[in-house]
DNA sequence: CATGAATGAGCCTTCATTCAT
DNA sequence: AATGAATGAAGGCTCATTCAT
């Protein structure tokens, strides 16, 4: 099925934001990417600002439900944290460029807006933190700093969207697996493999974004 | 003792593309951050991408000869992976602004200059692999995909500029000796402290970047 | 009875163009205030510019018929005067949209339609100077420069179109006479009321516009 | 001597504003009207609407600071109105361009500036509203409607911008001394010359608005 | 050394208008 | 009859940069 015109729009918007910045980013550069004029745009979208917040809007939504497909109902700590790691990374390697803007744009947003957007970023890594939390309580976890823990983690995982390349030697769920495994070890936690984590989150990645691409 | 002029510009520049990104900050928004008129400013410098480019330079020729610094003549592989880890930790603790500017604004530079500094960056790089690798061949280090988890290990020890703040609780020396530990963790390396190569890294950032700020 | 939607069309432009002006205001209040799709509105006018011209002739048309019908067959020219000053300003006090669009956008016509315009305005005011120069001639009014007089009087009463309201103390019937009085004061001639010519021109305005409002 | 740029900037606004309108101006037109670029335009002006601003309020002081000067220590009414008369006409004969962007768009202002605006017009009006209630009250003049005769005033006095030409048969005196009389015969109050009350005006215009042109 | 003045190019956004459905 | 979609032109304003003083 053919896309519409605002799909191109917003992919047209992700891949430019995400290259070249927000403001590095032309109403014209938008226009020519899309395939429309400049003018035809504002059928599509508010402000360019608003097209941004939609956009980030959007991805963290999506991350979030994926993030509480994979944990809901899961006890073990273990379990919840590979398979938040293999979302995580999934997703930035699928989808780097709605990862990147979503991590590099945020200081654009006017306060209101970042408000919310940073509203949606802390619940997501809330999930993180529980499952450290409790896997420290139930010693499963071992750190001297869960909260520096996490944050080390989300930044180890958000890199991905940096450099992996879906061209290049290494399959998703290789990496998915070697992401989950360097954060148990991280935790203090034998590092083996736990297919069943990597099933959900290669679920929830589908669930959330579909199979497109 | 007073700064020159150059140096406030180099500063006011420093502190603008990372809070706003280059394309965010204009030549006005510089000239009013470091106190003179916007035409004076070009007594100063060049063109805006070559104060960037300025800036990225020196960042990392900093962090490569620190690197070189702390790796030099040491033989432990996991000795220099932890004065590598504690060296980057502490730079982007101490430098978050100089550092994010490397990190966020390579995709402005035009492909002649993005060529060198991706030289630079390669070359720090460099000893990061080389430490992992030895490490590997010597057994120290157990790592199914050691490429990737170099890429893991530097993305995750950058990401401290996005958040570390010295009014926080965690003081320089825990926070890069925390981050030694999760790194020898992630390859697989008993996680003891090792206070000879967090002594080398301090000594390392105060001989490159002076003891400022 | 409902309106049509040319008419609601009509006067949404009225509105518009006599409170922010013929260039303040977009197609897109126009067909917001009339309540329908921008587009739509092509199929009830021509272009902005037509609308406006179309406005400005019914209202000069109107005004014309009035004054016409005011002063033919009454030959004491103290009673056209006084019916012309009491239709002038009934009518800019009962159409204050209308007569202050006529007055103020008349810049924005093109040469040829401003010249059909200040033809119909020209034959207006020639009224109020033939009655004026009968007046002078049958020595009922004494005044040293009769036409800035009549220049004077016309500013005078479409001023009222600027302040009027009818939720005011004033009403419509004592405003007229009021002006009528002023009028022939300013024309050396006593001020006694004339309540013929009141009444001429208040049939003339319900003739003219209706007793619509 | 010759024209600041600054001084050029506003003049072209004030010609263009009075003939094609606030809205029916550019920022081009403006630039090519005062002779620099339209980027140089905004080293002289704030935004286009702060520019309409400032010209308003410096008519209006002017104004206002004349008719204080030819009112004060004035203690006859007849006296006081002619002068307010003689330098209202006087002032909108020479100035016709600033006196009618003053009346014609106030409606752009935003709601702040609006009201700094109409409270300089409302101490200038109130100067005319004295020395009409004490006319009255002195048995000078006779009206029975005070506060519509003072608008019906102050609009027949302004409309002298609309069609007064310096090019014209009628002298600046001529015209000032009839609107004068029309005023005076208006209140009821017998129209004879009062060259004293022209001279006060004259040499007001000269004082607010200099001997230029 | 420092800066007001200057500008061509470009910014984001809205304009009035047309047309296929 | 009605309107979403579309656009070239233009809107007000800011950009990075230069240069005479």
């Amino acid at each position: 099925m053919a896309l519409t015109t605002e799909q191109r729009v917003r992919r047209a918007a992700v891949k430019l934001f995400a290259s070249k910045g927000f403001h590095g980013t032309g109403i014209r550069d938008l226009a020519q990417e899309a395939g429309i004029s400049s003018a035809s745009l504002y059928h599509y979208m508010g402000t360019k600002e608003e097209l941004l917040a939609g956009i980030m809007r959007e991805c963290l939504e999506r991350l979030l439900a994926g993030a509480r497909e994979v944990t809901d109902d899961v006890v073990d700590p273990r379990q919840r944290l590979a398979s938040l790691v293999a979302l995580h990374v999934l997703a930035h390697a699928r989808q780097p460029a709605e990862t990147r803007v979503v991590d590099n744009e945020v200081h654009v947003l006017s306060a209101a807006t970042r408000r919310r957007i940073v509203k949606l970023r802390d619940a997501y890594e809330q999930l993180w933190g529980d499952a450290i939390d409790d896997g420290i309580r139930q010693r499963s976890f071992v750190t001297a700093e869960p909260a520096v823990t996490r944050l080390a983690l989300l930044e180890m995982c958000s890199g991905v969207a940096h450099w992996y390349s879906p061209r290049g030697p290494l399959g998703l769920d290789r990496l998915a697996n070697h992401y989950a495994n360097l954060a148990l070890r991280m935790l203090g936690s034998a590092g083996q493999d736990c297919p069943e984590a990597l099933a959900r989150a290669r679920k929830a990645v589908s669930t959330v974004w579909g199979t497109t691409l």
